[in-house]
DNA sequence: CTGAAAGCGCTTACAG
DNA sequence: CTGAAAGCGCTTACAG
């Protein structure tokens, strides 16, 4: 393995100077600097991250820290979570990393489960920051990285802490998209299928709701604003099943999500009420569900990866300077329009 | 921050000691033993990963490589790669390495594009050991991987070299499985509809077919053996399409993964053919969008996360052996019962 | 079973 | 602008 000594041996310098090209040192001359590049490019030498690290203490890594309520599994099926969201979130940070020299460590991390300990790259300080990808995540899990020093920022649909930086989508503009987009197409009977009560995104959505609905005039019938108990298609199959069963006939839903509208989907397909014909449907949180659903689906997309490019411009921005205020940055959600929504 | 010396001083032992312990050496007398655990914990002692890496040459990260066409984009829609399968791999990797230390890097490359460059976790020497996770990379890849010295293992549908440890699905068997069931049940005119040409898992699958369907004795028409120009819905509704312009009228439908069995559907949708009811479609990948479609897809499960499990295991034997000879894991899929396939 | 010492490969004041 | 030297926090022969 080839060291900076023998770069130095080679270049003819002191291997001081070798680490001030490889630092980008101004105090190097032109000259000998492109000396040193060439023997580094001849001989392929590559630092050693270990021992920069130990000099430098930092790890030259950040982690990215899926929060989830259960672990991913290998049936793909109704009743399981499609894990899509902070997927999609990640591969936001990795792009957003993409021109960077950090190791990006992934890690899933189950709060409910463990809500006193902290994510394994955290505890062995294998970061110098990290991301806190997605809801559900445990308050307790804020306060105690916040302990342990590491700079982090929350990123998600709704991940939002006062003394924290955060990224996040604005699920109640969102749902309001999605309304006003039906009410102008000429829908009259909405139902709103929403995500489980625990999570917070609910309550913002349902702010959201009556908020606009008191603003457009809408009617609106509480009965019809359905919450699902996990966010799953299995859930919503369930809610929508019992729903239909009391002889409602809704003319468009508005669901939370993919999973939730799909489950919905199935239930309307078994009753041969057909999609946009009899009833149009608007997930929140496009994704890839959306776009290869039969119909392909209108939706909400939240702009997943850009939250995640911009969790990491933030971190980046954290580390450079700790004593920053916080930030809390909302991106604005869009409608992807395909096939799923009828104008009446 | 608490170092070893501290822990040192306050055992009242000698640094190295406490690196024995710390290394589960079996020279340690247990009661010394116990104390300076001890000492550790309460002092809360995180031994520092660039400093022991420094001395026992080693990172303790292990890097995920996802191999790509194009990265991943914010848009979800039909003509995108679903992105699905290196994610399911990658999760199955995570879950392998759960109870390990190591650090999970991963890098999204594309060897099409820079066929002669190496990934960055790779020439920056950030891990001790690598996954390449899906179809394509080229091959130039594996050599330049081999000159590094760092241990890797091949893990994907299709993924296998010679020279190289790999954990790869049997897409033959997997369309056999479909093929054989679908006999059964009573289809007569089935059509397959296959990946681009340009991956291997294409030939694999031709192969198995055309052997399966002379065994059985089924009457198989080549013109029904199709093609799809990239791995995205719009290509499969493209090919469909034409296939379906020419008067064809299969009675099932073999797709070599979720994102073509969808694109199909879509036509067949458009044209009012009914699903199952018409013709049946089993995709190869069962996926997420297989559980979640609508009806939902009967599929071939090619345990993506159990490939990602045994990569994880045998990456760690490779490490402890360079020297054992390079292995090849099959893993056999099964077939996931749900509601695409009509029994005639 | 334990301690003193050298070494891993870098960075960074400090002199010059 | 460059070199000699100390130090980062561990591990590992080597003595005892």
């Amino acid at each position: 393995m080839v060291t900076i000594r023998d770069v130095a041996e080679r270049a003819g310098v002191s291997r001081s100077t070798v680490s001030l090209v490889l630092n980008k040192s101004p105090l190097v001359k032109e000259e000998t600097r492109e000396l040193v590049l060439a023997v580094i490019k001849e001989m392929n030498y590559v630092p050693n991250n270990n021992a920069r690290g130990l000099s430098n203490k930092t790890m030259n890594s950040l982690g990215v820290i899926i929060m989830n309520e259960s672990q991913p599994s290998n049936s793909y099926n109704f009743d399981n979570h499609s894990g899509l969201c902070a997927y999609n979130i990640s591969n936001g940070i990795m792009s957003g990393l993409a021109d960077t020299d950090y190791g990006i460590i992934t890690e899933a991390f189950c709060s409910v489960a463990e809500p006193d300990r902290l994510p394994k790259v955290i505890g062995n300080r294998r970061v110098d920051g990290a991301f806190i990808v997605g809801s559900p995540y445990a308050p307790e899990l804020v306060a105690n990285m916040k302990k342990t020093g590491i700079p982090f920022v929350l990123v998600g649909v709704n991940s939002y802490e006062q003394d924290a930086d955060s990224v996040l989508a604005d699920p109640g503009e969102g749902s309001a998209l999605a309304i006003r987009y039906l009410v102008e197409t000429g829908h009259k009977r909405i139902c709103f299928l929403n995500c489980p009560t625990r999570f917070r995104s609910y309550y913002v959505r349902k702010h959201g709701v009556e908020q606009l609905v008191k603003e457009l005039g809408v009617e609106y019938n509480p009965e019809w604003f359905l919450s699902c108990e996990h966010n799953q298609g299995a859930s919503a199959y369930k809610t929508m099943t019992a729903f239909l069963d009391t002889g409602a006939r809704p003319d468009a839903i508005v669901a939370a999500n993919a999973p939730l509208a799909l489950g919905a989907m199935r239930r309307l397909h078994e009753l041969g009420i057909r999609v946009p014909e009899d009833v149009s449907i608007i997930p929140y949180e496009d994704s890839v569900l959306c776009g290869y659903a039969v119909p392909a689906l209108t939706a909400i997309n939240i702009q997943k990866e850009k939250l995640g490019q911009l969790a990491a411009k933030l971190l980046l921005e954290r580390m450079k300077d700790p004593d920053r205020p916080y930030q809390k940055i909302v991106v604005p959600p869009y409608m992807t329009f395909r096939d799923s929504v009828l104008v009446r």
